[in-house]
DNA sequence: TCTATCACCATTTTT
DNA sequence: TGGTGATAGA
């Protein structure tokens, strides 16, 4: 009904240019808006807003600029189509990236339209695609109680499979073939279609892709690539099943378009085929997520693949003062092939952007510090200040700075709740009771606690069922009948299949809340992790009781509501299974207002009034990994592009001259996305004194300080009264702070702090 | 089978 | 520097 409906609607073309909010009713034409009033999706939009909100049904790239109202376009979007367009919530399909991102939306559909929204389908890529497995297992040819595989289940299944081909994990890491089977996976390449070559690497990890492959359809294991490859395949060799979900959703909006990878995009063109209608939002300038196979090309492509494409700029931003997003625009301006955008704002140009050049990382922590105590000392709360940098392991000086000021602080990033090892055991007993064949819990919870069941008898059990390409679970059943098992190890393996199946039956009808309880007691769990050393076993305790409490609050509500005809029998276990494994949950459950500190990457999507972006060293940020090639260092002009954009009203930059990393001391020089902003927008705070000073102008060329002392050179040679001879490599800094490296003929390259080094020039 | 010790190593992260 | 994984000894 709804496609045939939207194919007629297509055709009808309408030019909305100007709106007056009183005359909106009347300029909307002969659609049901005509009649309603729809000024509660219209007001408070800005020109382009409106224009992507109002667009007409068909194609359409909205290039949303950082703090646009991105998400607000999206959200209005979806209320025009519903309330003035008339199609019906079924026809709906909105794409996010993170369960969060997908949170949000609804939440603010459902505010905005004051209904809960019924058949709406707002979720991840992998949430939509888990659901249509779900749905269609048979069809897609998975076991009914398929499962699916995080990270973590991921890396271990490949280590069990290289094992188990006798491939040396050291010359081959398993992180590395996962890397390989995922990123395979992400461009839609099953392990039969890569081609047979010579290459030692290639053709090694094509073996581990096989075997891999082969054991997940054996067990009815799916990862998250999978999800999406397989559903993707689904549609392809089930045209009458695409035909319905292409009638049934006529209208797809994807949001961060610009991290789509290439099976992502896919999934997308064969879901739209060749009448629905596809609103791309995204930025190309936030891309940022390349190394992990994002395409910032598919949001270029996309007005080429799909027709007429209406392309909408937002360009105004309501975040940032006018100083921070001049220093971004010009920053960003570096960048090649953009598709263009310049943000611009109505409020006035805000405080300088501020440069501290830290003496070392412990300084730069401590005037951060004191700035985020300036920050709350002035009313302000804790909550308005991030402190963002490029990687986790920066965070630990920052960390210790804080808490000595008493500053309460967040850490984003690191363990999620359903990622912690406890959750995890609790999560396999459960999965176990539910599947007995489920092999990656079989082999995390077997021996834990332990039970005495060690790796020589696990090996036993591995290799039993390898042979005869059973489950573990039934290879203990079968070895222990066979006498396969030494006694000892016959009777522990044995206790712990009636471990499992008492509670499965002492479970059966219960609550799922009450089974987890029993389950984490009777499992020995709740006992053995708390009986960890320190605070560590209290904290894994606690986790295991906020489980309970997880799952009482469990509704099995999904995510996106099925229609009676989507109706799927699943049950309320394997539903929060399926959720834990889909849906870490959040890292740290918030406790009041806290400094929040993460990595830039966990910051995009986010502001705050004030952002302290730190670190920004040559090597660190770009990152060394990165500046080789260019292609990488653009992504890291975009990351830094998106850490300035957080920003409201004061963003600071910090670097350290000397930073304490893996244990020792190196040297960098101020990241060079400093000295691609224009240096009027900023200002220099001085060391100690705190003085302000503008930023750029006396600064001069490395070296050339010391060579107007008349002291030093690059190239001279000089002799050390410890070292002895060498001659000078680099000179940096000033004044007290002036080091030189130099390269001593018998004990090599050393960084010396001019001031004590003592050095004698030799001609 | 479990625990202590020692190399080894080290962006970014969601699903 | 600190977390991880392999190995040796109890």
């Amino acid at each position: 009904m709804v496609g045939i409906e939207n194919n007629e609607r297509r055709g009808v073309v309408r030019r909305v240019t100007t709106f007056f909010d009183g005359a909106t009713a009347e300029m909307l034409g002969h659609t049901k808006s005509a009649i309603m009033d729809v000024s509660h999706i219209l007001d408070h939009l800005n020109e382009p807003q409106r224009e992507a909100v109002t667009a007409p049904l068909g194609n359409a790239l909205v290039l949303a600029g950082a703090g646009s109202g991105k998400t607000r376009v999206l959200v209005h979007r979806i209320a025009w189509l519903i309330e003035a367009e008339g199609v019906s919530p079924f026809g709906v399909l909105a794409v996010t990236f993170t369960n969060k991102a997908a949170a949000e939306m609804r939440q603010r559909i459902e505010a905005l339209l004051d209904i809960p929204i019924r058949g709406l389908w707002v979720g991840t890529f992998h949430g939509i695609s888990h659901r249509l497995l779900r749905m269609h297992w048979q069809e897609a040819k998975l076991p009914q109680n398929f499962q699916v595989l995080d990270a973590d289940d991921q890396l271990r299944l490949v280590k069990r499979v290289m094992r188990s081909l006798d491939i040396d994990e050291h010359r081959w890491p398993a992180r590395q073939a996962t890397w390989f089977i995922n990123g395979h996976k992400d461009e839609g390449r099953r392990a039969n279609s890569l081609p047979d070559d010579n290459d030692l690497f290639q053709m090694t990890h094509k073996r581990i892709y096989e075997n891999y492959e082969e054991l997940c359809n054996q067990g009815g294991l799916v990862d998250f690539a999978e999800l999406l490859l397989r559903s993707h395949e689904l549609w392809l060799d089930k045209p009458e099943l695409l035909a319905h979900y292409q009638h049934r959703l006529g209208h797809l909006l994807v949001d961060e378009f610009q991290d789509t990878n290439t099976i992502q995009y896919a999934w997308l063109r064969v879901l739209a085929g060749s009448n629905g209608c596809v609103m791309a939002v995204g930025d190309d300038d936030q891309s940022i997520y390349g190394w992990r196979g994002a395409r910032i090309e598919n949001i270029q492509r996309y007005s080429d693949d799909f027709k007429d494409v209406a392309t909408i700029r937002l360009e105004q931003n309501y975040r940032s003062t006018g100083n921070i997003l001049r220093a971004a625009n010009s920053l960003i301006r570096r960048n090649a092939g953009r598709l263009g955008k310049e943000l611009w704002t109505a409020g006035g140009d805000g405080e300088p952007i501020r440069l501290y050049a830290a003496y070392n990382d412990l300084d730069e922590a401590r005037f951060i510090t004191e700035r985020a105590q300036g920050v709350i000392d002035t009313g302000g709360s804790p909550d308005d200040v991030a402190v963002l940098y490029r990687s986790n392991a920066q965070s630990r000086v920052i960390e210790e700075a804080l808490m000595l000021a008493g500053i309460p602080y967040r850490i984003h990033g690191g363990f999620r709740f359903f990622e912690r090892a406890e959750i995890k055991n609790a999560l396999s007993y459960m999965r176990l009771i539910h599947d007995r064949h489920a092999d990656p819990a079989f082999e995390r919870v077997v021996n834990t606690p332990t039970r005495g069941i060690g790796e020589k008898t696990v090996e036993v059990i591995r290799h039993e069922a390898r042979e005869r390409s059973v489950s573990l679970w039934q290879a203990c059943k079968d070895a222990i009948v066979d006498g396969r098992l030494s006694g000892r190890a016959a009777g522990s393996v044995g206790a712990f299949l009636k471990l499992v199946d008492d509670l499965a039956e002492a479970c059966d009808e219960l609550e799922l809340h009450e089974l987890t309880e029993i389950v984490i007691r009777d499992s020995g769990l709740l006992e053995f992790h708390g009986r960890e050393p320190g605070e560590r076993g209290l904290a894994r305790k606690e986790n295991l009781q906020e489980l309970v409490n997880a799952t009482r609050q469990f509704t099995g509500e999904l995510v996106f509501p099925l229609q009676d005809d989507d109706a799927a029998e699943v049950s309320m276990l394997q539903e929060f299974l399926d959720q834990a494994a889909l849906d870490a949950g959040e890292a740290q459950a918030g406790s009041g207002p806290a400094v929040q500190l993460m990595t830039l990457h966990s910051a995009k999507g986010l502001e705050f009034p004030t952002v302290f972006l730190s670190g920004l060293e040559e090597g660190l940020f770009p990152h060394r990994m990165s500046t080789e090639e260019h292609g990488r260092l653009e992504e890291e002009r975009r990351l830094c592009y998106v850490g300035m954009t957080r920003a409201m009203q004061q963003l600071y930059l910090t670097f350290a001259e000397t930073r304490r990393l893996h244990g020792s001391d190196s040297y960098n020089r101020r990241s060079r996305f400093v000295d691609e902003l224009p240096h009027e927008l900023i200002h220099e705070v001085r060391m100690k004194t705190g003085v302000e000073v503008p930023f750029g102008i006396p600064r001069r060329p490395k070296s050339e300080p010391l060579q107007e002392d008349g002291a030093l050179r690059i190239g001279q040679r000089v002799h050390h009264a410890k070292f002895g001879e060498g001659f000078v490599l680099h000179c940096e800094g000033a004044g007290e702070r002036a080091r030189v490296q130099v390269n001593f003929s018998g004990v090599g390259e050393k960084w010396l702090m001019l001031g004590y080094a003592n050095l004698k020039p030799m001609d």
